[in-house]
DNA sequence: AGCGAAACCGACCCGCGAGTCGGTTTCCGC
DNA sequence: GCGGAAACCGACTCGCGGGTCGGTTTCGCT
């Protein structure tokens, strides 16, 4: 009986240094497609900007498309994980829980913000089947934090609220920003940005800071962690 | 000496046909881009939907950067003209203001919707000088709510906030909202909606809402308005 | 009516870029 | 070192779509 099939990306073990090209091959396609947009970048362009060929770049994506897919994908398992992590972290205050997601989110965007464009702008130019792939994204990422809301709101943590919407409107928060930022029409430091967006967050659910703080968090609070191990 | 450039939509007194054939082109032509994108969307397309030919749409726009300008401009237009009227019958209290400048963005976008669509995602389709106007269209927004916001902030109508931040973050909820909606993925009437997203608008800010607020709104609380003169 | 310009038509042109393919290099196992 | 497969190369093809253009219709004006 086969294992049943995998639901997120088939890293197929290939040789490693195609593993390489083919992450080389994504760096320089989401860098791409963020500054040129899908339509201008093209393949030829991409494959030169990775340092090899459009024949060894079509070895490894049979499509403009599967590239692009594959860019998105890769990028939602790195949203994902971090995420998941944050969360983690965060002990079981959904309110904690809820600013450690965004939180997240915020950070990693701000630190590839070629993704984020990505994610935000070229849904729609790709054809409406990835359209839809980044919206089922986002929507993951939405459900997550309306559960945690809920959560809260059962608790009495929050003023009474629509916790669907709610996320919803914290995820654009973050979005909107994060994209002025990364376009350089904010001047604040990330930092700062960061912590000002959280009280907006906060005041907006009406939620009352837990009182309970744990206080190990002192040392993540620089804005600056290790990006490629 | 001649009159100095207009600086917006140089509206040419042609023939009224013409002017009529141009406002179907715009039409088709927003539907189009926002349906299918930027790129996918041919200018045989635009025209046939349009009831006419592309010898006929290249008659009104010399290029398809033209069209796609065309198009967004006579969005801003309608946005500038909108959010001034309600900002204008809102009276002075600052965050009344502001809400209702957020309320005729939302009734706007709410009620044309591949217009958002347009002004959300394709900007970076079409090159980087279509995306910097966009860019601009939004910032221009988000100046008139900062202001607002810096006014009620000067007044100790709200908590202690960035304006700029502020403002950007409330433009990017009410976008975020607008788009989950539009493409069928919130439920919930739009009316709801925007009573929803005021609440959180509000509660964000730390404003209490003003004291002395008109009671004249009452034949305002619908969600209709006419839509074609 | 009749003339001239505005408005419109659609077959054609042509550059661009996604995708192909035969050939070459790299590397692993023996 | 050698066979063979994986990885890679780049000149070429070819369809698609933006833009052109000569011709036709519509309409305002006298």
């Amino acid at each position: 009986m086969p294992a049943d099939a995998p639901p997120a990306e088939i890293e197929t073990a290939r040789q490693p240094r195609a593993e390489a090209r083919r992450g080389d091959l994504l760096a320089a396609a989401t860098r791409l497609f963020a500054e040129r947009g899908y339509a201008a970048a093209g393949m030829d362009e991409i494959a030169r900007a990775a340092g090899t060929s459009k024949g060894g770049l079509y070895f490894h994506f049979p499509t403009k498309q599967a590239l692009l897919a594959a860019v998105i994908g890769r990028a939602a398992d790195l949203l994902r994980k971090r995420v998941a992590a944050a969360m983690a972290a965060a002990g079981d205050d959904p309110v904690a829980r809820s600013e450690a997601a965004l939180a997240a989110l915020f950070r990693t965007l701000a630190k590839h913000r070629p993704l984020g464009r990505v994610l935000a702008a070229e849904s729609v130019a790709a054809g409406p089947e990835v359209r839809e792939r980044v919206e089922r994204i986002e929507d993951e990422f939405v459900a997550l934090i309306a559960a945690e809301l809920r959560r809260a709101l059962d608790l009495g943590l929050t003023a009474p609220l629509d916790p669907e919407l709610a996320a919803r409107a914290w995820f654009g928060m973050v979005r909107a920003c994060i994209s002025a930022w990364a376009g350089g029409r904010i001047s604040a430091p990330p930092g700062e940005l960061e912590a000002e967006l959280r009280r907006l967050l906060i005041r907006s659910a009406g939620a009352m800071p837990p009182d309970a703080m744990p206080p190990e968090r002192a040392d993540r609070g620089g804005d600056r962690c290790p990006d490629r191990p």
